[in-house]
DNA sequence: TTCATTTTTTAACATTTGTAAAATGTTGCG
DNA sequence: CGCAACATTTTACAAATGTTAAAAAATGAA
C-alpha cells in the first residue's frame, strides 16, 4: 500500500517513515461523476488528492459561473481559504468523471505539520507549486490572447479538451463560450 | 534587535529560538528608489523583507512592461521561481522608492527549513499567504470589472494611488493606461 | 432508434477596450 | 524662470469581445 501511494508524484519524495504516517490518516473514497465535493461556503474539513478522474473548480457569480482549475489524476485537491485560514473557500469543486480519491482529514495534516519536519515541507512545496501554476496563470493572463491562452491548453491538457464541456474550458481561459467558438473556428 | 524583528508582522508568530536562528542569516540593506533588486533573467539568491519603502514587481512583453505586483512596508519580496525551483523567475522587482531591507540567503534559509520544525512552517505559511493573494487576485479579474477593481484598488492602498505612476497601476489592474484615464474621468 | 435536452456554433449588432497621436499637465534641473 | 523629459488625458478610429437569439450538432435516456 505504500508502495501504490509512491507511485503519485506527490508522494514521492516523502521517506518511508512520514509516508507511513501520513498514510495513517488517509481515506480511499470514491465518487460518480457529477459530485461536488468541495461548496464555497462550507470549510472543507479534507486535502484530497485526486487518484483517478476529473475535478473542475468554480465560482458562482451573478449570472455566471467561473471555472478557473481544472484537476487531473495526480493533482491535489483542496479549499485553499480552508486550509489555509479555516474559512469557507471561494470555489465549488465538482467532479467531471467518476473519480477516485485520497483524503487526508486537515486536523490530521495539521498535526503532523508540527510534528514530522519532512511532512511540513512536503506541505511548504505543495503551497509553493500551487503558488507557481496561479502566478504563471495570472502572468499568461497577461501576456497571451485568448487564441494563444486555447492552444496552450489544448497542447498541454489535450485529455481534458475531449473530455470536458467547453463552456467550462471557455470561463477558465477568460472569454465567453461564443468568443472559444469564433477561435475554434479560425482554426 | 530580536524586539525590532517581532513588530515586523511576518516574524510574529516565530518563537525567541527560532527568531534568533533567522536572524543570524539576516542582512539589513538599504537601496534608492529605481533600483532594480531582482532581474528575470537572474536566479536571485536572497529572500527580502521590505522595512520601508515601496516595490514593485513586473514582466517584460513585447511592447509592454507589465505590473503584477506591488509591494510596501512589511511585505515579502522574492523570486517565486528563483526560491521555489531554483531557476531564473518571470519577474523583475524594481523599488519606486529609497528602500530598507532586511534579506536572507537562501541557501541559509533552505538548510534552516531541513533543521527547524517552526522555521520550515512558517516557510509554508509564507507561501500560503502569497498563495492566496494570487488566486483572490485571478478571482478578481474574472468577475470583476476594471472600473470596480479600481475602486478596491484606491479603496485597498490609497497610499499606492498617491506615489506610483497611474500606468504602472494601469497594468496592474490589467487595462492600458487610456483605458484608466477613461475609468478616472468617469469619475 | 427517436425524442428531448443540452451543447456548440453562427449571425447580427452593441459595447468595451485598444491603438496611435496630439494636447495638456507635471516634475526637476540648470 | 524656462526648458526638457516624462506622465496623463483626450480624441478619433480600429479591433476584439460581449450580448442576444436562433440554428445546428451532439448527447443521453426511454
Amino acid at each position: 500500500m505504500i508502495e501504490q501511494l509512491r507511485i503519485i508524484a506527490v508522494f514521492s519524495s516523502l521517506s518511508e517513515e512520514s509516508l507511513h504516517e501520513l498514510s495513517n490518516c488517509m481515506e480511499y473514497v470514491q465518487y460518480p461523476k457529477g459530485t461536488t465535493i468541495i461548496r464555497a461556503d462550507k470549510v472543507e474539513p479534507y486535502f484530497y488528492v485526486l487518484q483517478s478522474g476529473i475535478a473542475r473548480a468554480y465560482s458562482d457569480g451573478e449570472n455566471q459561473q467561473i471555472t478557473f482549475w481544472f484537476g487531473q489524476s495526480g493533482d491535489v485537491l483542496f479549499s485553499f481559504n480552508s486550509y489555509i485560514n479555516n474559512r469557507p473557500g471561494y470555489e465549488n469543486i465538482e467532479l467531471l468523471a467518476n473519480s477516485a480519491l485520497i483524503r487526508i482529514k486537515l486536523t490530521d495534516l495539521f498535526l503532523l505539520y508540527q510534528q514530522n519536519l519532512e511532512i511540513a515541507n512536503w506541505g511548504r512545496k505543495i503551497a509553493e507549486q500551487e503558488l507557481i501554476a496561479t502566478e504563471r496563470r495570472l502572468i499568461d493572463r497577461a501576456f497571451k490572447g485568448a487564441a494563444e491562452r486555447y492552444r496552450d491548453f489544448t497542447a498541454q491538457s489535450p485529455e481534458l479538451i475531449k473530455k470536458v464541456a467547453l463552456k467550462h474550458i471557455a470561463s477558465y481561459l477568460g472569454v465567453t463560450q461564443v468568443t472559444l467558438s469564433r477561435i475554434r473556428a479560425a482554426h
